[in-house]
DNA sequence: AAAAAAATTGTTATATTATAACATTTAGCT
DNA sequence: AGCTAAATGTTATAATATAACAATTTTTTT
């Protein structure tokens, strides 16, 4: 789907990115997370649980699902990853800091997913929640599909 | 989330149009797939398959995972129903015989789902595709939070 | 610095959701 | 009736996720 020039420095600023962020929040960042974070951001197709789980237990952890299902949730509650529901799999947020509505372009070719935001969507999600008098909490928005690199 | 006047008249209707529609294209409705669909219908609250398995056992059929899962296939591939990725569950669909982009909106206190779709909101999103030449197969956009007869 | 409290991680077990593979039955066709 | 394809039955297992409690580590309080 071809996201980055160069991936490594997309993994090294979204570890930084991540860094700053828990410090600033007073939030543990312990090695264990970081490790998890660090294995989502392999690469831009996003990473099943029990396929990080390998992973870790490739690297000395002590690792079973809860030592996985218990990193993710703090990445996710911290905005630092997204679950993608309708793959159920794990992609890191490319922009941490905004938490603005996102969606998901899911290449069943590549298996490469991509995060966007458009105005038009929020605004055009914004008037028919409000239509339905709806109080959002949580929004899945994801589109599988073949990307243009996949034709 | 005070769908319908009265949920027989949405059941009855909801049963009948799926008759029609499996006669026009030539499927088959068996006693197993009307049945399930029915079991669906029963509310406005998404169902989960395994749920949907416990109350076939009561009705004597020989009913394991497969025998749901085989029949929500179906149902699926149809268009009788749709899958809620974000709960895992199954709830019928209003409207089988236009395809267009939907969406849900999920209620958290209530759990029942309704199906909407939005001009603006397909437009919005068919304008980010195009803008990323993605070609879409499958859109998943479900909006978890309180329905308006629930703050 | 020691004790207490809180957060994190380890560990075992199990719940939930879904599919594979093969046997049997049923429905539709010649 | 016999053949074929579709549907269902049946057994086993894969894939995803959480509960519950123990041990350890970090932070806070004394």
């Amino acid at each position: 789907m071809l996201h980055c020039e160069d991936h490594q420095v997309c993994i090294e600023s979204a570890m930084h990115e991540a860094e700053s962020i828990c410090r600033e929040k007073g939030l543990r960042f312990t090695e264990l997370r970081r490790e998890v974070l660090r294995l989502i951001w392999i690469s831009h197709v996003p990473a099943k649980a029990y396929d990080i789980l390998e992973k870790l237990k490739g690297k000395a952890w002590s690792a079973q699902p809860p030592t996985v299902y218990r990193a993710l949730d703090f990445l996710l509650e911290t905005g630092l990853v997204h679950k993608l529901d309708s793959i159920n799999a794990y992609i890191g947020c490319s922009h941490p800091r905004k938490q603005n509505e996102c969606y998901f372009l899911i290449c069943t070719d590549c298996n490469e997913a991509k995060e966007y935001s458009s105005p038009e969507l929020s605004d055009a999600m914004e008037l028919t929640l409000n239509k339905n008098s709806f109080r959002p909490r949580k929004v899945t928005l994801e589109v599988l599909g073949q990307c243009g690199e996949c034709e």
